[in-house]
DNA sequence: GTGAATGCAAACTATTTGCAAAGGT
DNA sequence: ACCTTTGCAAATAGTTTGCATTCAC
């Protein structure tokens, strides 16, 4: 198989050994939205991976973005996360591991580490509820420090 | 004012009372939309919002059902949130203090109480961060009782 | 009476679908 | 060669805007 991007990327490459052994097709729109989603260190919108995208395959249209995205999402690749404004942002899946520090005013959304261990918090619930708890989403919403001027 | 419903709320009342402080007019699909808020208890979508609210006025169109919870939102007393499918519902604000459970099978969202307190948590984010917490947004997500079968 | 608020229609944005053409295996 | 995947155009869903009319004050 005939090498397409320059930059060769161990995660890519890890999803793509993933969709081929599901039986998908390694195609270059495919490879190009993995490319970026994989370099990028913040969430992006479907339009921007339509443009940053394009780089590395210049007839990539936006459906096909879109359903790239559906595709790796249920495969847990990437993660969908919900932006204040209501639309949405995609970032791959260690990433998107649900927490986030996100700003009011620049809207800039912080990744921060660890705290994956919610056990206490979560335990509970679950013997109270019943429900199953598999994955959470944590964001805190407030003021970043550049601006609380 | 004359009296517009035979039920009347007394959280209904305070946010009109409010509304009222901050010089807005306290018109019949203003008080038809928050009466449907303030009496239900999960989150509602725009539309089903509209449709409940026109039994209390039935002219109501939907563009003010989204022009009001834009106002009420704004003034904190009712809370947007997202829902897997990408589009939003409303609740009253007490109700939706960010902390919800989601079924991934069936999408029905389980709103759980308590909890308010993620001060260990949060304190040392804003100590280390910089950032000033000042909301937060808790969801777990899994399977409801009924969807573990 | 006056200006804020409403309802309609139309615009707009994000996303999905139908289908013929292109491309990976 | 086969059948998946693509890109386009058009459809759809949620939400916002322009504007003449209505209504609370």
């Amino acid at each position: 198989m005939k090498k397409i991007f320059n930059m060769s990327n161990p995660k890519v490459e890890r999803v793509l050994a993933d969709l081929k052994r599901l039986g998908y097709r390694l195609t270059r729109p495919r490879r190009s939205v993995l490319q970026v989603l994989m370099e990028a260190d913040d969430c992006l919108r479907p339009e921007e991976i339509h443009v940053r995208a394009r780089r590395y395959c210049p007839t990539l249209g936006l459906v096909t973005v879109y359903r790239t995205l559906s595709l790796l999402s249920g495969m847990d690749h990437v993660r969908r996360v919900h932006r204040e404004d209501g639309c949405h942002g995609y970032a791959r899946t260690e990433l998107a591991h649900g927490h986030h520090l996100i700003c009011r005013d620049c809207h800039q959304v912080i990744e921060f580490p660890g705290l994956d261990d919610l056990s206490l918090l979560i335990d509970p619930i679950e013997r109270e509820t019943g429900f199953l708890v598999e994955d959470h989403l944590l964001e805190l919403l407030g003021l970043c420090p550049a601006c609380q001027g």
